[in-house]
RNA sequence: GUGGGUGUAGCUCAGUUGGUUAGAGCGCCGGAUUGUGAUUCCGGAGGUCGUCGGUUCAAGCCCGAUCAUCCACCCCA
């Protein structure tokens, strides 16, 4: 009990059921993915440390996965850190670690995306396409909805800068969750509107701080946002110039003439809500999804600097987003290739599929599985169902033959529990009478049938 | 990293003010039915009560520590 074996915290095994559900989910998505024009592409479960800390923000370097060095990692720590902390003296984390590990697991996909890009750049055709479905490692504390281990699916594109791109992502989002039946919204915003915003309250340099803080406004309103804005030493002169920001209402049409006017001073501003108006008119009519804009839409991510997607189910309960995305004018910047601007979203499978399952939108046929079960009644009758095993399987139908003569009720119990659609008993009887009796496991109907009539039977 | 809840059978959970042998449902195994599942009836197996320590004549229950897990915050998919 007290040691039964787990799986470490935060990680999951996927069952069989959760498997072809998973499955679904990927499928759909690769599926439209492709429709699109993306190129599939994996990279490494680990990257370089380097490669990823200083790309997520502090809270980020925090919660990525180090991986110890093989070997006895301790004795490549320097002379002078070891004095130290032998002496108690304090040593910086950071660079215990970097001597401790120099690889790490991926923290998400768009990082070593940026990596590969500047790796192949004189391979690559840009505009460069592509998607990538794999699993991502976190070491935050795990929660509803939070894993450690999850997948991300993501398509960006990198080496254009045309709003087009955003149209698409944004019709993309309207497929998927189309072909899902899931009803959900995508809120948009735009950096630019953001930035120009900390410009109005002229307090520019402080765009990171507001901007988290405003991102909180759904959930902590307004007051909070104001203290905790005062807490990031934001003047309260400031705080007053960002008020229109709350008093903002209905939709983008009613939004926009009220921020060009407040916003008129900006002209990075002024370029956000045209990019916006753009795609907004641009996208036109969705399949089933509903675009919003939301000024107090922010994420986190520091590297985004045109529009900014979030993409939340309108049923169920989970809380947090289920995709994200945005526009990043220097992604790559950091490994050494400029000025390649790129756009991107991000599918959180492991979300979508808890809201699937709560709203019980899971088709119920989902890559049924063995279609019959060849009962086992001994050596010579297993033996002569071997050819019509082979038989019924190159006609396409998934088939087995139970491995083990053991009685008929747990044959039976076994073909219901992995709903099988049909048994073949092919004992004495049938042996001497050269038949079959196929059973439908549904009706529980049994009738005899010749080989040469079984397919047609089972298709 | 901060705060809170919960750890009892394979699973979901009862368990009274501390008091004999810790229960239920589901699942599992066997039988009713040696050629028939899901349904019915009968029977059976399965628990160091997360772990370590303390209080007590006596602890699943009280106290402490520890581990695990869940929830919330931070942050995020």
């Amino acid at each position: 009990m007290a040691q039964k074996p787990s799986t470490p915290k935060g990680t999951r095994d996927f069952s069989p059921q959760e498997m072809l559900r998973r499955k679904y989910i990927f499928g759909t998505i690769e599926k439209v993915f492709q429709k699109y024009g993306f190129l599939p592409l994996e990279t490494p479960a680990m990257e370089n440390l380097e490669t990823l800390t200083g790309k997520y923000g502090e809270e980020g370097d925090r919660l990525i996965f180090k991986i110890l060095n093989s070997g006895d990692a301790w004795k490549e720590v320097s002379e002078d850190v070891k004095a130290k902390l032998k002496a108690g003296e304090e040593v910086h984390p950071g660079k215990l670690a970097t001597q401790l590990s120099e690889k790490a697991l991926r923290y998400d996909l768009t990082v070593p995306f940026a990596r590969y890009v500047v790796q192949h750049q004189n391979e690559i055709a840009f505009p460069f396409k592509r998607y990538q479905i794999q699993p991502v490692w976190r070491a935050d504390r795990p929660q509803k909805g939070r894993y450690r281990e999850f997948y991300q699916c993501d398509a960006d594109m990198i080496g254009s800068k045309s709003l087009l791109n955003e149209v698409e992502l944004v019709q993309l989002f309207d497929d998927v969750f189309t072909d899902l039946g899931l009803a959900v919204v995508i809120k948009i915003n735009d950096r630019k509107v953001l930035s120009g915003i900390a410009e109005i309250s002229g307090q520019p340099e402080k765009v990171v701080d507001m901007v988290t803080a405003i991102d909180k406004l759904d959930k902590i309103g307004r007051e909070k946002v104001e203290e905790e804005m005062r807490n990031k030493g934001i003047t309260d002169d400031a705080i007053a110039r960002i008020a229109p920001l709350f008093s903002l209402s209905g939709s983008w049409k009613e939004q926009r003439p009220q921020l060009e006017q407040w916003l008129a001073p900006s002209a990075v501003a002024q370029q956000g809500l045209k990019d916006l108006a753009f795609t907004f008119d641009a996208v036109a009519n969705m399949k089933s999804a509903r675009l919003e804009f939301d000024p107090t839409l922010a994420r986190g991510l520091d590297y985004y600097t045109g529009a900014i997607f979030e993409v939340k189910s309108s049923e169920g309960t989970m809380p947090g987003s289920i995709c994200g995305g945005g526009r990043y004018d220097d992604l790559t910047g950091v490994f050494g290739l400029k000025g390649m601007s790129g756009v991107g979203i991000s599918f959180g499978a492991d979300r979508i599929y808890d809201v699937l399952l709560e709203t019980n939108k899971f088709p119920a046929e989902l890559g049924a599985s063995t279609r019959v079960l060849f009962a086992n009644f001994g050596e010579a009758e297993a033996v002569h169902c071997l050819k019509l095993l082979r038989q019924v399987r190159e006609a396409g139908i998934s088939a087995e033959l139970y491995p083990d003569q053991v009685k008929m009720a747990k044959q039976f119990k076994y073909a219901d529990d992995k709903g099988i659609a049909y048994v073949a008993i092919i004992g004495d009887n049938e042996m001497k009478q050269g038949i079959i009796t196929v059973k439908d496991m549904k009706t529980g109907e049994q009738k005899a049938v010749k080989p040469e009539d079984l397919v047609a039977l089972l298709q």
